[in-house]
Order: structure tokens, then sequence, then C-alpha cells
DNA sequence: GGATAAGCGAGACGGTACGTCAGGTCTTGTC
DNA sequence: GACAAGACCTGACGTACCGTCTCGCTTATCC
């Protein structure tokens, strides 16, 4: 996925590690100060003591950036859990992802990477085949595995399921303005009940 | 919602209908030419033939542009359906709801409107009170004439059915490339079965 | 000579006499400081507290902010001498270009801007019409009063003349290090006597 | 004059004569395609097949390169006239400089040379050392033969009359547009008459 | 009807960042 | 050690917009 295989064999200085690291550093802490927004490719350079030629080198924008330091800053896996049962691993599955999104700054990231894919359509396309896919992905061996043991509803497919699941993420995570507020105890609750089709709970 | 009175009894000349017609037209045209990301007040303001400051004295910012533009070119009037029952009414819903973001041109501005949204922290708000929450309550128009007539089905909550519904809207708005599958015709058939209840056990 | 009438009845700002001050005079300073080719419009937008596209938008190289400043800070206009014969005429417009040659910020000016001229030669244009040939206009009074005068000795053509005089002008300027060996009290002698005609024949 | 002694007896690899080569020609190629002003050492290693260090371990700047390419491809030497008379040697020597200096290329590579001299103080000096001082010994030993044949007239000391030949001459190539008005047949004239005492012509 | 008060198109202003180019230096592996 | 390759830090380029600030002018209301 990072498209250079460090050059073995070819000639030249190699890429520095140290630059590499200083770079992804200085963007988390960009980010942590003033925001995604105020964020610029002049400052990361500046603040990581490198040039911005290094920056482009490497990374086609800032949110390249951002993405990958989140990624080493970060611990972004959400392990794909597997408790027995379909309810159980759904459960598991969304109680990792609000409780990733309610990190302050996973969550101002998430959504300044979510706005700038809509106004960059490469980057759009990276952000789509690099991270979103995978969390797809990830969700969709939870529902393969509960297809297996014959526990899946039948009237949902697995596309709808998973907009759904991520839908319901995504929209709390864009449309909410602090961490606090993302989630309330109950929505991760009725969301699994839902979609496995256990009607047991009811609602407030 | 627009916040001056047209200035009854004041001194001064009146607001010019001519600027703010031709810069709704202007942003709405640069808009389909270039993208969002390309637009700028510096570019309305001259391809509309009016000064900066006319700008800078009615909008905060271009996505305010945008927002009321849109609102002038575009009937973003969804009526609220009445169609005698809960499920009828959810699928017609859904039904508006995909057929307007199906619009090319209404996909990218509401794309770029929640992407602004996440960056300019005030803007976000007025989104959301401006847009989303006016949405929110059309939506929940049909759940309490649902729930008057005791459709609803008791695990879900108001709000997570109106997550559900909204946030599967723009994942695909957002996800999506193009307006082409922005949702093949299965999908709001299961969701409005899923949220309703219907269906619910029978094997597919 | 300046291209723009100070926009009377145009609509919009005027100008900033102050930043234009200013931009000169940092342009001065900055020369004094590090030379000419250190000198930057960066530079020259930062220390003068105004924008590059304020320097920009009235001067389309800094060879040209140094050639307007040159002409503000510096008194460039050398008297056309009028003595009453033609050797007298010459050797005080000799001497007096040789003087401002010496003076140190005047003489790196010189250099600079020929060596810009040849470089660029847009700018070449404007120096060759804006400068040389105004300083060629006044050599060219002096000329036309002693032929007027008919001491003009009659082998040497206006051309040639003024080639000569200029050339060494300009040759001592362009190759000597310092202002200290620009001339010998005798350089002056020997070439306007030459160009008089006088002292031809006799022996030294 | 250059500097090094081929290093007998050093270890290592020796100095590539190849890679000399090619970069002498790609500086020529690309100053007669481009032009001095956008001519680069990062451009001339690319054309040249080299590395940028290559070039900068034997030339200190772009101009050294292109003065030693000027030598290499162009036949610089105008060889000291003898005649047997000083009008005859003088015509002889004017005549060949702007011969050469009608040439182009050469007349584009003099100017850039001449003005890198005033921004560069060390390709100044370098400048006047290894060429402009062998131009003026070259006339020096004309003007050496014409004193042994007491052919020189007396009033005008051996420095005034170099000033004058190489200020014409200079004069002439900095300040005119192209090679075609650079001399027209009489000024060689006019200037070795004046120079040489004969009053034989009459200007135009 | 004259004073006062906006709004208007125009456009200059001090700034910030863009993405690019080249400078000159420094590895790296090969010759 | 020189060489081709190429990454590095640095700094300037010229441009695009930002949001603000005059300008001269055009409406409006009010005294």
């Amino acid at each position: 996925m990072d498209g250079q295989d460090s050059g073995r064999g070819r000639p030249g200085r190699r890429r520095s590690e140290e630059s590499r690291l200083a770079i992804l550093a200085a963007a988390i802490d960009l980010l942590a100060e003033s925001g995604y927004a105020a964020l610029s490719i002049e400052g990361i350079a500046a603040r990581s003591g490198t040039g911005k030629q290094t920056v482009y080198r490497w990374w086609p924008t800032k949110a390249d950036v951002v993405l990958e330091a989140l990624a080493v800053k970060t611990d972004l896996h959400i392990p794909i859990p597997d408790t027995g049962s379909y309810p159980g691993d759904l459960r598991a599955f969304l109680d990792a992802s609000f409780a990733l999104a309610r990190t302050p700054r996973v969550l101002e990231v998430l959504r300044a990477l979510m706005a700038h894919a809509q106004l960059d359509p490469g980057f759009g396309d990276r952000f789509r085949a690099g991270f979103l896919q995978r969390r797809r992905a990830a969700l969709g061996v939870v529902l393969e595995r509960a297809a297996a043991r014959a526990e899946l509803p039948p009237h949902l497919s697995t596309r709808t399921t998973a907009d759904i699941v991520f839908g319901v993420i995504w929209y709390r995570v864009l449309t909410t303005t602090g961490p606090g507020d993302l989630t309330d105890p109950a929505t991760a609750d009725e969301l699994a009940a839902e979609l496995t089709g256990l009607l047991t709970g009811s609602p407030g």
C-alpha cells in the first residue's frame, strides 16, 4: 500500500525515516492545537523542521498526511470480534467503533478526512479504498461468520446492513458537536437488536 | 432566517435584489463548472458583476451562499407524505430523499455543505439548524402519525429510527462516487421493511 | 513614465503613496545591506511591511523597483552643462557622470541594473528607454550646441562620440571592483581632449 | 587555469572527460534553447545525464560552465594582428572583435557573463582575470608594437586607449537588442581613425 | 431640499498558503 | 574517489483568495 519498496538496490539517498516521523508528529500536534482547517503543508513542514518539498514528495495532500499520522499515532485497528454469536459480535463491533470515535482527537480527524474526501476526488478515492473499505471488510467478516451460523435475519442484505451500521456511526460523527453527545448507551443496543432480529428491548 | 427586516424605516439605500440573485446564480454556475473546491467568494463576485463587499455583507461564507442558492434554484422541499400507513409514508419519504440526492448538482452541493460544516464550526451550527433539523422534523411528523396509529415497532426509539434513515442516506451521499450508484431499488425496500417491522422473521 | 494617472474619477481605493515609498525605501535599505543578488521581492515586501501582491501590482521585477528607488532616493539628474564651450561642457558632463558613479550605492545599483537588463529582455527595453536614452539625449544637447558653434571635430559622428563617452563610463563601472579605482583624474582629461580635438598631434 | 593537475598519483577514479564534455555541450544546448536566465545547474545535469554533484565538483557557478563551454565550442581566440602599421593592426583588432560579437550565440553569452560578473563578485574576479585581462593584453601587444614604431598619438595613455576600444565594444554589446544593429561599418573606421590620430575620414 | 445613512461596483491593501523550481549538500551503491 | 541518482533543507518564485478598507456613486429616509 505504500507504493515504494524503500529502494533496495536503487542509487540515491534513501528516504529519511526521521523526517517522515517528524512530519506525522507535526501534523498531529498542529491538528490538536488549531484544528484541521488551520492545518497547512507549509505549517507542517515548518513545525517538523523539514522542507515543503519533502512533504509534497511523499504525500499529495494534507489529508493524506493526516490519514497516515492517525494510523501511526492512534491504534485504528478495531479487532474483528469473535464472541461466538452474531449479536455479540455486532455489539462488540459497534461498541469499539463508537469508543474510538469518542476520542476527541480521533473524532476531529475522522470528520476532517470525510470532509476532505468530499472536496478532493483524488483523496476521496484513496480514503474509500484505504479506510472505508477496510472497515466494511472487517464488518464483512462478522457477517460471514453469522451467515455460516445461519444467524442472519433473512430480509437484510449484507450491503444494507453495513450501510446502516456505518451510516449511523458516520451520521453521528458528522452531525454532533462534541464527543459527549456522540452516543447514548441505548444506541448500540437498539441498533444491534434491530439488525440481528432480536426484538427484546423496549425503547425509551 | 435571514435576520434583517429589510430596514423598514431605516434610512439608506435598500438591499439590491438584483445583486442578490446575480450572486446566487453565479454561485450555482461556478459550482457546476468547476466544483465546490474551486469556488471562491472572489470568483462569485467577479462572475456576478458585484463587489466582494456585497457578498460578505450578506453571507458569512461561501457555503452559506451555496446553501441559499440551492434553496432558490432547486426545490428542496420534500413534502411530508401522507399515504395513510407508516410503511407507505416511510417509503415515500425515502424515495423522495434518494430521488433528490440523485440529481447530480444537488448531490455535489449536499456533499460540499456537509464537508464545509465539518471544517467551519459556525457554518456547522447553521447547517444543522437550518437544514438537518428541518429534515429530521419532517420525518418526525411521519413518525408521530405512525405512533398515533400504533404502527411503530416497539423496540426502536424515534431518535435511532431517524439516525438510521438519515445515516444511510448521508452515508450513501458521502461515499459513492456518482449519482448512478447512489442507490439500487432494493435499498429503500429493505430499509422501509426493516424499520416498519414488516417481514421480520420471515425467510427471504 | 509612470503609466497610471492616479485614477482620478475611477472607482476603487487609490494607490497608497505610503506603501509605495515604504517599498522603495526597503529596496534601498536591503540593497545597501546585502547587495542586489540577495534582494528579493519577498524580502522587499517583508521589510516594507506590505504584501507581495502590492509590489507585483506596480512593478514587474525587482530591477524596476530599484530603478525607481534610485530615482527617488538619489538625484540622478545630471544637469546639462553650459559653460560656453564644447570642451568645457564635455568635461563637466564627464566629471558629473564619474562623480555620480563614484557614489558606492549608485555604483552598485548601476551595475545591477545593467546586469538585470541583460538577463531580462523586458527590463532591458525599459532600462534602455527610461535610462540610457535619457543620458544619451542629455549628451546630445551638448553636442548640438557644439555643432551650432562649429566646435565639433569633423571626423567623429555624434553616435560614435556618444558611444565612446558612455562606453568608457560603463566599461569602468562594470569592470572595476570598487569606487576607488573607477577613475584617475587623467581619464576625463584625456577623453575630453581626444573627443574635442584639442592637443591632437602635439607631443605629450 | 583549471586548478587541478588531473590527480597524477592520487588514488581513486579519475575525472570523466566524457561527463565534462557532456556538461559543456548541455550548457550550450540549453543556452541556445532558452537563454541564460533559464539556465540552471539542475537543468545542465539533467540534460547531460550527469549528477548535480559532478557539476558542482568542477565548476563553482553556471557562469563558469558557460565560460568554459564557450571556449570549447567557439574559437574565442582573436589573433593578435600584425599588419605592419598601427592603424592596420587596430582596424583588424576591431573588425575581429565586432565580427565575433556579431555571432548571435556569442553575443548572448558575452552579455550573460558580463551580467553574471556584476551579480557574483567571485565570478567577477574570475571573469576579469580569465577573459577581460586577456583581451586587454592582446590589445596591449598591438599598442606596444605601435609604440616601438613611434606611431602612438602622444596624448592618449595606453589605459585610456584600451578603455575606449573595449568600452565601445562592450557598450554596443550590452545595449543593442540584436546582432544586426551591433555595428554599422563606419564605427570601426571612425574609432580606428580617432585613436590612431588619422583625421582623414569625414563622418556622416 | 439638504443632511444623513446605507448599499453598490470597483479595486487596492496586508496577509497566508499554495505548488513549483532551483540552490547547494548529503547519502547510497557502482565503477 | 569520481560517478549517477536522488532525497534533503532552504528560500524565493508568482498566483490565488482571504477579509478589510477606501473610493465615487446611487438610493433611501428624515428633518
